[in-house]
DNA sequence: CGGCGTTTTGAGAGAGCTCAACATCGGTGG
DNA sequence: CCACCGATGTTGAGCTCTCTCAAAACGCCG
């Protein structure tokens, strides 16, 4: 979905040695069933969280961008639970498991931001569980753009590629092209390189 | 999904005074849009979170039976996200908003509790998502079985009707009728009035 | 017994998936 | 500079599967 900028997450101990690491666009962080190293915070680029099913379908199930946090939910977890894959390059910065946990333990006000961070996330996802609903794909997409748009309402900028949004969107690639151009052709929406532009605002 | 019978929620404060309601079959605890009061605690029973989009399809975004909590993530939020609808006679316990908050910001034994339960609702969350990805309603219910089996490997408990099961899959109740007699029809499962067996353990 | 909701089965149609072919773009190396 | 190559983007046609609409049997409760 959309990738998470809203989460600055400030309250990340600035005290814990973080190491930082660079990925190269498709580069893998870290795969299902990994022990658990820490968190990772996104400062450059976009990651993607995603599983994959026993059919071979991609489930994407979150996406980073700068600012973003990655695995929150696994510093109660032995294993990563997804995959963790680099949309485009990026760095990331980890904060190590037990030092975070420990840091949580003493600093309530860390571990406030650390929980509304996990509950707004957690809001997100049940709108993603929501869109997920919606079978016919024009309604998804026009569902999507709605709820995607940036400050001017009309604008929804793309990040990485077409396909990649399919896959966010639960559609084949096919289905989203075709319905972007039906959308295009009925004047409801016009395409740039790398964004969709409402010529309704906010239906 | 799988009603939340995981998290006990041992941390919630005690000395927080806790109002008691008690629900009927069907009774709604509270709608989209309503100023959130707090968290609550199912205490018997199993109450669902749930939306509605603008088709009129019901989407389940949480089943929660006893010691499971609902709308934790509204104590950041000022209006629930959703709906809560009793799925059987219930009881449920309130914890006002700011007192919860309060307790939260002083204790950060229940802190941490609370966002360990945050997480692994986010975990739990995200293999729902993972789950209505598989298309075919055959592999959907298959493998919300095998995920979904009791102590024994074997036994999937029904809680509530097919109907609602249905809901949860994300199946129209015809089609998951269907499926469960086909599965049925070639002995991969057994039914009998609340519960389903697999004849095959652990797929 | 009568009514209501669940369970069950049937038939038809629509929508997205699958497979397939081709265009386009960006990078690589001769 | 151009040919090549892979990945993305695009369009076409058929098929499968679930949804939808319909109807009937069943169980439960007043």
């Amino acid at each position: 979905m959309k990738p998470s900028t809203a989460a600055p997450a400030e309250w990340l101990p600035p005290n814990i040695e973080a190491r930082q690491h660079s990925l190269a666009r498709g580069e893998i962080l870290f795969r299902k069933d990994d022990p658990t190293a820490g968190l990772y915070q996104v400062k450059q680029g976009q990651v993607r969280l995603s599983r994959v099913d026993h059919t071979g379908r991609e489930v994407v199930l979150h996406a980073a961008c700068a600012g973003g946090l990655i695995a929150e939910a696994s510093l109660f977890a032995q294993v990563y639970q997804c995959d963790a894959v680099a949309m485009t390059d990026a760095t990331v910065r980890l904060y190590p498991k037990d030092a975070l946990l420990a840091e949580l333990r003493q600093n309530p006000e860390a571990l406030a931001g650390f929980a509304a961070g996990l509950a707004h996330e957690l809001m997100a996802l049940r709108a993603r569980l929501e869109l997920r609903n919606i079978r016919s794909a024009r309604e998804r997409v026009e569902t999507y753009l709605a709820l995607n748009t940036g400050a001017d309402g009309r604008t929804i900028a793309l990040r990485g590629t077409a396909k990649a949004l399919a896959a966010e969107l639960g559609l084949t690639h096919e289905a989203l092209y075709r319905t972007l151009s039906t959308l295009q052709a009925e004047g409801i929406i016009a395409r740039t390189k790398d964004a969709i532009i409402l010529k309704m605002p906010s239906v």
